[in-house]
RNA sequence: GCACCCGUAGCUCAGCUGGAUAGAGCGCUGCCCUCCGAAGGCAGAGGCCACAGGUUCGAAUCCUGUCGGGUGCACCA
């Protein structure tokens, strides 16, 4: 239920009457009218700018139309005033009635906020694909925080959403992987590792080095890398896959797909792509210009086979086969989009991290060109996680081995406290997060904030129902919702109003941090009910009187529902008492 | 040198497909605890939205340029 979009509706209902008596004439386009809240809510309920975008291409002057715009909307008995204002706004109010009744479908519809704007298409949003030669970090706990996030705010909003991870387990860093492992076999043989310049030393290989004494024994020792690379590699790679999945897992996070970079090498589809391409007129041989400014030292030219992505917005073309005739890395990510593009999806999202800025033109190349321009790609780039602790920067360093994998930050403040606090901020923008902070219990800490709420609300219940009243939800939307008449309480019914716009807006802009900031903002206006003090008007008053007191309660109960709906597209669990 | 992102209150940041007097938290000032959750609440002060042009009835938002910050830039993923 969406009391903007009714009314949208409404106010185009009424151009097209206004059309068909001869007010306005036929053919305008109504793309650019809205109905939004007014800044300042003195104005109003809802404001529409009809008047000020129809006047130009009707030739009429906006209070002309505004003014009988607005007369006909009045006729409607959810309008009670519609006031020209200013250029040429109309601001309307609404009956009580609408908040209210918006209230109650808080408590009876399933799934109330939940949007048909996605109207069922499918959606790919690939994110985390992070190498699976050892521990995720803290900027891989971002970026798999805000894919999951992105993917349950977009299937709230009606898409069929598919959760992707590519797992690059075809190049060379594999095989650095196989050899690191083999050096802790080693080692787990009783013989010292040598763990040269180059290889992976972290001691999360130990226990796959023990996995392969005790699948090889130690017949292996002497071997020639050709005979144990291959088998090296799986054994190393499913335990950094499986170790991987946990960690994903201790963050609240699971993939419906694993895809395979190797599945496509040998297979023909890495060349199936670049044959479309090819189709197009898209592939040649060609060398490439020196790049510009800095020019590596040991530049020199040389004739590779190129993609024409600068036919499709590139800067310039770009090599897909090295110079020794093997793939690039682009090659098989070119295959990799044209499968996603084969399987149906008609919108494409990826999640990079923000070093990988440089990438995402080529690759928005590579859609558009393999499905003509059908099937848009938009990547989020996820910027820079700084930590702080005891009110100093955290130094780390991973070539030291002391870098902070996102298992350190599940365990030591709790995957609700980071999901929520890694979403407070647009995935563009570089994110502070404080280890002291996030578990602060105060108004400063969102996480907390919205929490408390939700346990507020959950704490009348519990009380009520202590006291011998029915507080389930089909009882609590029977109550006389019309005794919350108070602009403090109506207020905070607009809150909620707000909660099914504000889930379309944050999915068609892919920002699932709008929908942190709205819960802080509904928390702030849930909390300020609360704390009224002792009028009749606060919500924690309990009158003597069993109708204003059920009124309230589902008041209360409205805000737990949009709450619980908010953090559950959060990936938060909603506590339901503060300790 | 080029590309992408960013520049909003003292600080950290929101700001809807362009909309009216630009918002929140912290900090500051002043009020408010006998009373279902005061680990809080209310109010006030605080802004040339980096700068200069442009588009428009209307620009923090779109376009161009300048300045400042971040990131990335052949045969690595």
């Amino acid at each position: 239920m969406n009391l903007f979009t009714d009314i949208r509706a409404l106010v185009l209902d009424t151009l097209d009457a206004m059309t068909r008596d001869g007010a306005l004439p036929d053919g305008l386009a109504t793309d650019a009218v809205t109905v939004e809240p007014p800044r300042d809510a003195a104005h109003g309920d809802m404001s529409t700018n009809a008047a000020m975008v129809l006047a130009k291409p009707s030739g009429r002057k906006p209070r002309e139309i505004a003014d009988d715009l607005a007369a006909r909307l009045l006729r409607d008995p959810r309008i009670v005033t519609a006031e020209v204002a200013g250029p040429g706004f109309i601001n309307l109010r609404l009956a009580d009635v609408q908040w209210q009744e918006l209230t109650r479908a808080a408590l009876t519809t399933e799934g109330f906020g939940r949007s048909v704007l996605g109207q069922g298409e499918k959606v790919n949003v690939e994110y985390v694909s992070a190498n699976p030669t050892g521990p995720m970090h803290v900027g891989h706990a971002r970026g798999a925080v805000f894919g999951d996030a992105l993917a349950r705010l977009l299937d709230f909003a009606g898409y069929e959403v598919t959760k992707e991870y590519y797992v690059n387990d075809g190049g060379a860093q594999v095989d650095v992987l196989a050899r690191s492992a083999f050096e802790r076999y080693r080692e787990a043989c009783g013989m010292t590792p040598e763990i040269g310049e180059g290889l992976y030393p972290g001691d999360y290989l130990v226990p796959v080095g023990e996995a392969m004494k005790a699948h090889w024994d130690t017949r292996m020792l002497n071997s020639p890398e050709s005979e144990w690379l291959e088998e090296a590699r799986e054994i190393a790679m499913q335990a950094m896959m499986q170790m991987i999945r946990d960690d994903l897992a201790a963050l609240g996070v699971t993939m419906d797909v694993f895809f395979s970079e190797k599945s496509l090498y040998g297979t023909g589809r890495i060349e199936d792509a670049i044959k479309t391409l090819d189709a197009k007129g898209l592939i040649y041989r060609g060398t490439l210009e020196p790049p510009k400014g800095k020019t590596p030292e040991d530049w020199e030219p040389r004739e590779q086979t190129l993609f024409r992505s600068s036919a499709h917005g590139d800067d310039v073309d770009r090599p897909i086969m090295k110079s020794d005739g093997a793939w690039t890395y682009f090659a098989p990510d070119i295959a990799y989009h044209y499968d996603k593009i084969d399987r149906g999806f008609t919108q494409l999202i990826d999640v990079f991290g923000a070093d990988h800025g440089g990438y995402v033109k080529r690759m928005k190349a590579a859609v558009s060109a393999l499905s003509e321009g059908r099937v848009p790609l938009d990547v989020k780039l996820i910027q820079l996680v700084k930590l702080w602790k005891n009110g100093e920067p955290f130094k780390m360093s991973k070539r030291a081995g002391n870098f902070v994998t996102l298992r350190d930050l599940v365990d030591q403040v709790g995957a609700d406290a980071v999901r929520f606090h890694m979403l407070t901020r647009k995935n563009d923008a570089p994110l502070d997060f404080d280890f002291d902070k996030v578990l602060e219990q105060s108004r400063e800490n969102p996480v907390f904030y919205v929490q408390y709420a939700n346990a507020r609300v959950n704490s009348v219940l519990r009380k009520a129902k202590a006291a011998g009243i029915a507080v389930d939800d089909a009882t609590l939307a029977g109550a006389d919702l019309a005794m919350l008449d108070h602009e403090a309480e109506l207020a905070l019914m607009r809150s909620l109003g707000e909660w099914p716009r504000q889930v379309e807006i944050a999915a068609r802009s892919h920002e699932p941090h709008r929908v942190a900031f709205y819960l802080y903002a509904l928390a702030s206006d849930f909390h300020a009910l609360w704390n009224r003090g002792n009028d009749e008007v606060s919500l924690r008053f309990v009158q003597d009187d069993p109708a204003t007191t059920q009124a309230k309660i589902a008041l209360a109960r409205a805000v737990g529902v949009v709450i619980g709906q908010g953090l559950s597209i959060l990936g938060v669990t909603p506590v339901e008492e503060m300790r």
